[in-house]
DNA sequence: ATAATTTAGTTCACTATTGAACTTTTAAGG
DNA sequence: CCTTAAAAGTTCAATAGTGAACTAAATTAT
């Protein structure tokens, strides 16, 4: 005969999975409607591939896809929306044509002291009773995370 | 005359908003294939009610929206998909006929403990060489951030 | 060389998620 | 009371994201 597991103090917020999913939900909550204001057309999963860019600048569709843990289907659809909205330029690989590199334009490259700016300005708001260190030890455990589930 | 921002030396993974997106896909990657080898034919998005139902079972849909940041025609969705899939029942709220209050099965119940093994042993694996300690920090302060987002 | 394979990207049909309009029930105001 | 407003869900059309089939270029193996 079944019976409930019990003593069921199961708690979604000790879990890095559920923890990670929701936060990453509300914080493109919060920055969607800031984007607009800006006047910035696109949907917002596009700044990953803006990020990606402010860090290295000309890599391909298939590295974005990599990264950002997108299909290369996705990937052509975001770059396409940056591109009508004049963020990036999408240019064929001399050294190899079957890729396109895809380079920042002006515009694009102006966006990030923008989000640098809102970013800093949201973990003051978000975090400002944490502890600073505490909050470095949550981004290395996190950046040590994506590595490891990357290899 | 525009210049570059010059010394960009930007890295997305020092902001917790790429962070916590490109982990949580990165995670569900990770699962969805396991929820299928284990029989939950269902989106893995779903496991997020299911989480919030291990926690207090018999709770709205209006509630798990904004525990989920869904809206709540999604929510909708999942739910009726959990319900095929013989994981939950719902009922209308006795107190208010307006309300559909959501009830585990026992094959929900019965999920919670195998989510809860492959919770730990995917974080042995992801996190071997990080110290137990900062793991609770990170959880502690993700968490923290959870709550202050959401008020 | 040249045929066969692999790779990057594109396209299109399909699923997941959302926004807006609608239904039913409860709460509030006169 | 009875009308109006608000709230919880539902439904359906529109958008974002994915999977599979396709194109074009480069690599490999005869």
């Amino acid at each position: 005969m079944h019976k409930p597991p019990s003593n069921s103090t199961f708690n979604p917020l000790q879990h890095l999975g559920f923890l990670t999913n929701r936060i990453a939900r509300l914080i493109i909550q919060n920055i969607e409607p800031q984007m607009e204001e800006l006047g910035y057309h696109f949907p917002s999963s596009c700044i990953g591939v803006m990020a990606d860019l402010w860090s290295t600048d000309g890599i391909s569709q298939k590295e974005l896809g990599i990264s950002l843990i997108k299909t290369k289907s996705s990937i052509n659809k975001m770059v396409a929306a940056l591109e009508e909205n004049g963020m990036i330029e999408k240019k064929i690989d001399p050294k190899d044509a079957r890729g396109r590199l895809i380079f920042l334009t002006q515009k694009g490259r102006d966006m990030q002291q923008v989000i640098v700016n809102k970013s800093l300005e949201m973990e003051k708001v978000w975090l400002s009773n944490m502890k600073k260190e505490d909050i470095e030890i949550t981004k290395k455990v996190l950046a040590e995370m994506y590595k490891s589930l990357q290899a």
